[in-house]
DNA sequence: ACTTTAAATATGCATATACATATTTAATGA
DNA sequence: TCATTAAATATGTATATGCATATTTAAAGT
C-alpha cells in the first residue's frame, strides 16, 4: 500500500542519501572552484574542458566527442558554437560524412596554454582537501556514476 | 617558464584526473537517471529534492535553504518561483523580517507522497551499479567534494 | 539522374546555474 | 516621523543541460 504523505523517515533518508542531490551538490562547488581559477582568462572549466577534448584528439566529431563526454549532443554543438564565437575554435568539416569536426585556433591554443597552470592550481587544491588517496578513490567512483544504465 | 602549448601529457592528466570534468560528467549521468524515472509525474529530480528539502524543514527562508543546499540564493529563487507556479508550494512570509519561506500546498504534497517510490527506484539502481559500501564511501566523498573551500 | 532513406547536426523549448546589480523590506538613527 | 542603512529577495544577462523535432547531408535504391 502506497502512503499518502512522505514520512520523516523518507526525508532524511533522501536529504543524506539521493544520489542526484549529492551529485549536483559536489558539482556545484567543483565548478565553482574551478571557474574562479579561470575567471582571469575569461573562460569557464567547462569550456576549458572541451578546448583540452578537442586538442587531445583533433579528429573527433560532435557525435563522438559527446558520446565520450556523456553528453548530449544537441548540448555539446551548442557548447562548440560558442567556442568559436568566441574564436578559440573552428568547425571543419571531418572525414565520415555529414561529420563535423572541431579544431583549436591560434587564439585557442593561446588560451588554453595559459589556463593550465591556472587548472593545475584549482586541481591541486581539490586533491589537497580531499587528500590524494581520497581523491583517487573519488575518481573512480565518480567515473562509475558517470556510466550508470539508463 | 610557462609553455606556449600544451602538451600531450598535460591534456591526458586534465582528461582522466580534472575533477571538475569527471563531477560533472557523473551529475549529468545520475540526474539523467533520476529524471527519467520520475518523468510520469512531470517533476525534475532537482525540484523533488526542494520539495523535500521545503517539507523537512517548513519555516527554512530561501537563503538558509540555499546555505544547506549549497546553492546560489538566486538560482534557488528562480526554482522555487517555477515550483510556485507549477501550484506545488505557496511562498509565505517568514519569522525573520524580509524572508520568505516555501511551503508545499495540498498538490505538492501529493506529487511529493507519489514521487518518493519513484525515487526509491532510481537510488536502489545506484547503490545496486555502485555496491552499497562502495555507495558510502561515494556519498562520504561526494559531500567533501561540496564543501571546497571558495 | 532522381527519389528515398538514414545519419549527423541544428533548433525550439524548457530548466538549472551563477555573477552582478536592482529592488524590496524593515530595522536604525537623526 | 523620516531618512538612512542593511538585509533579504528578485532581476538582467549569460552559460550548461536535455528532450523533441527539424534541417542538412550524403549514401542507397530505383
Amino acid at each position: 500500500m502506497t502512503q499518502k504523505t512522505a514520512t520523516r523517515k523518507d526525508l532524511i533518508d533522501i536529504g543524506s542519501n539521493c544520489a542526484a542531490l549529492r551529485t549536483r551538490m559536489a558539482a556545484r562547488g567543483v565548478t565553482r572552484a574551478y571557474d574562479n581559477a579561470l575567471r582571469p582568462l575569461g573562460i569557464k572549466i567547462t569550456q576549458f574542458t572541451l578546448l583540452v577534448s578537442a586538442k587531445y584528439d583533433g579528429s573527433r566529431s560532435i557525435g563522438d566527442m559527446a558520446d565520450f563526454l556523456a553528453m548530449e549532443r544537441s548540448t555539446l554543438t551548442r557548447n562548440l558554437k560558442l567556442l568559436a564565437e568566441m574564436g578559440l575554435i573552428e568547425m571543419k568539416k571531418g572525414k565520415e560524412p555529414r561529420t563535423k569536426v572541431p579544431v583549436l585556433t591560434d587564439g585557442g591554443e593561446d588560451i588554453l596554454a595559459r589556463a593550465i597552470p591556472l587548472w593545475r592550481d584549482a586541481q591541486a587544491r581539490v586533491t589537497s582537501h580531499l587528500g590524494k588517496a581520497r581523491w583517487q578513490e573519488a575518481r573512480s567512483l565518480l567515473t562509475d556514476l558517470s556510466a550508470l544504465p539508463a
